[in-house]
DNA sequence: CGTGTTTGACCCGCGC
DNA sequence: GCGCGGGTCAAACACG
């Protein structure tokens, strides 16, 4: 697997995706995946799909794993070094009669681990920070403005931020009642032809596609969220 | 009527 | 302590 320098991205932790929904209409898009019982902080990409016509090789190909900036102590200047969140990526890829999935494991290291590195200023305590709520942003180039990423999602906010002034980001809920997960959207705003998806927070469910499409029935503990509804009007 | 989105108000953490 | 910026709330709105 390829490592890519970004110079785009320096200011922030991306995996980097091309998009094949265009080409794949079926496709569901890799999301972060990170279930509950994952003691360890395993993250679990996983896109999971129906149609079979997609090359898990060629995606591999696409699946950037993004550098991050860090500082020498002395004169400031960036080094240049993978990021250290998403240090191990391993794949696998499994293939029943009903559907394809393909896993993106990306073992962060511990967080004793990063306040070490920390001392001496390899990495910034923003990042500890993130890891320690499970954040992670995707940089995906496409024209399309919602990605399907398996889950589904209840918009509650949208904004104009003073970092990206052309383009309003979007704030969403995961909709399964319980459970915590958010994501942004937001278009970059230094390339309009690149959608950056920031999740955070681990999902206590399975993904919703994986539920639906292997029949398996959705219990109480999986019910489906029914959030606040708007009121009535008040003449 | 049920469900999802819009949008201005509100909240809150952080830097000064 | 105060103001700014970004995140969230929730009534109103939209639409099938």
């Amino acid at each position: 697997m390829a490592h890519y320098f970004s110079p785009n991205t320096m200011n922030s932790t991306f995996l980097e995706t091309n998009s094949p929904q265009i080409e794949n209409p079926n496709f569901t898009f890799p999301s972060l995946y990170s279930h509950m019982t994952n003691q360890d902080c395993t993250y679990n990409f996983q896109d999971t799909f129906l149609d079979q016509d997609f090359e898990f090789s060629s995606f591999l190909d696409h699946l950037l794993v993004d550098y991050v900036p860090t500082y020498n102590n002395s004169n400031n200047t960036p080094l240049l070094e993978i990021n250290p969140i998403m240090h191990e990526i391993s794949s696998s890829s499994s293939t029943n009669s009903a559907s394809s999935t393909t896993s993106f494991y990306a073992t962060p290291p511990s967080i004793n681990h990063l306040k070490e590195k920390s001392k001496v200023g390899i990495i910034k305590k923003e990042m500890i920070k993130k890891n320690e709520r499970h954040v992670i942003a995707f940089r995906t180039k496409t024209q399309l403005e919602i990605l399907d990423d398996g889950y589904k999602w209840r918009k509650y906010g949208k904004k104009k931020v003073k970092s990206n002034t052309n383009y309003l980001r979007n704030y969403y809920k995961c909709s399964i009642r319980g459970c915590e997960v958010k994501k942004r959207v937001e278009r970059d705003g230094h390339d309009s032809s690149y959608l950056i998806t920031t999740y955070e927070g681990k999902h206590n469910h399975e993904i919703n596609s994986s539920i639906i499409y292997n029949h398996v029935e959705v219990d109480s503990e999986f019910e489906l969220n029914f959030h606040r509804r708007g009121r009535k009007r008040v003449e």
